[in-house]
DNA sequence: GCTTGACCTTACAGTGACTAGAAGGTTGAA
DNA sequence: TTCAACCTTCTAGTCACTGTAAGGTCAAGC
């Protein structure tokens, strides 16, 4: 099976495929005389292991560590499962993030009254005070004010 | 003031900054004969428009129309809420992306007990059948199984 | 006048995870 | 033989910075 073959069973595209070859993330391919990558069944499993771990936001790096601890027989599933947590962890923060994000936008729109107007509540409020600020950062920005 | 003093204020690193100016979204800024990038209030303010607008998601493109628009006094309050609402959007499948991952990870190591023993539903998961697919690619891929 | 240290300048490389495109070689079927 | 559909490598682009190198400027203190 060459690379096409490989990349539609396995839902990695073939591109990506060199990629993941080329980053180390999964081994150098069996070649055929003329060059084109050689995959097997085992290969396919490979790459979606690595197309689902991906899928999950595992990092390409997390998905090498996580490929390896598939292989190795006597890992512990404590060390799986604390990449798990720590990307769950990973993900509520994102989640937070976006939510606070929604927040802020929804409120400006909802005072916004978007006809022809040119008043603009959005444009205000990303004009006015900052939505968020570090405030060591902002005692000495007051000093300077001034210049 | 100086790039330095300008940062602090807006919350904008001086390296952004000058990247900004680099790719247009902010003009050149006026130099001192020594070749110092020289700052005003009005400059701050825009810094601090590009700062909480980045904070809120919009890319940086986004950030250089909200600018235009901020500027032009004739522009609709509707061309700006259409940009928050694409953005709320976007914020909207983002979230439900992680919140599928998180479901996914979550239930995988529900069932995980995570101790030393080496067998774990986790990699058990990632290995199995895909986790979400595309079924034309899937049928094309089942014809090829058998190389 | 000189040194020191904090500031500033440019230019280039690197990040993550691909993705696009160019230029060319291989394969299998009509 | 010709053709499309594959495959190969290489380079560069994406996004939004961030790091580093190598050097110039400025103000204060000795």
């Amino acid at each position: 099976m060459n690379i096409g073959a490989a990349a539609r069973q396995s839902g990695v595209p073939a591109k990506t495929i060199r990629y993941y070859e080329s980053v180390g993330l999964i081994g150098p391919a069996d070649r055929t005389a003329s060059g084109y990558r050689v995959y097997g069944r085992q290969d396919v499993e490979t790459l979606r292991f690595v197309q689902r771990a991906r899928s999950l936001g595992f990092s390409v790096e997390e998905v090498g560590s996580l490929l390896a601890l598939w292989r190795d027989r006597s890992r512990s599933s404590a060390e799986v499962k604390d990449l798990a947590r720590r990307r769950v962890a990973d993900i509520d923060r994102k989640m937070a993030e976006l939510a606070e994000m929604r927040e802020t936008l929804t409120h400006l729109m909802e005072v916004c009254h978007g006809d022809a107007r040119p008043d603009c509540p959005i444009l205000q409020g990303l004009a006015g005070e900052p939505l968020a600020t570090n405030s060591a950062a902002r005692r000495k920005a007051a000093a300077e004010a001034a210049e």
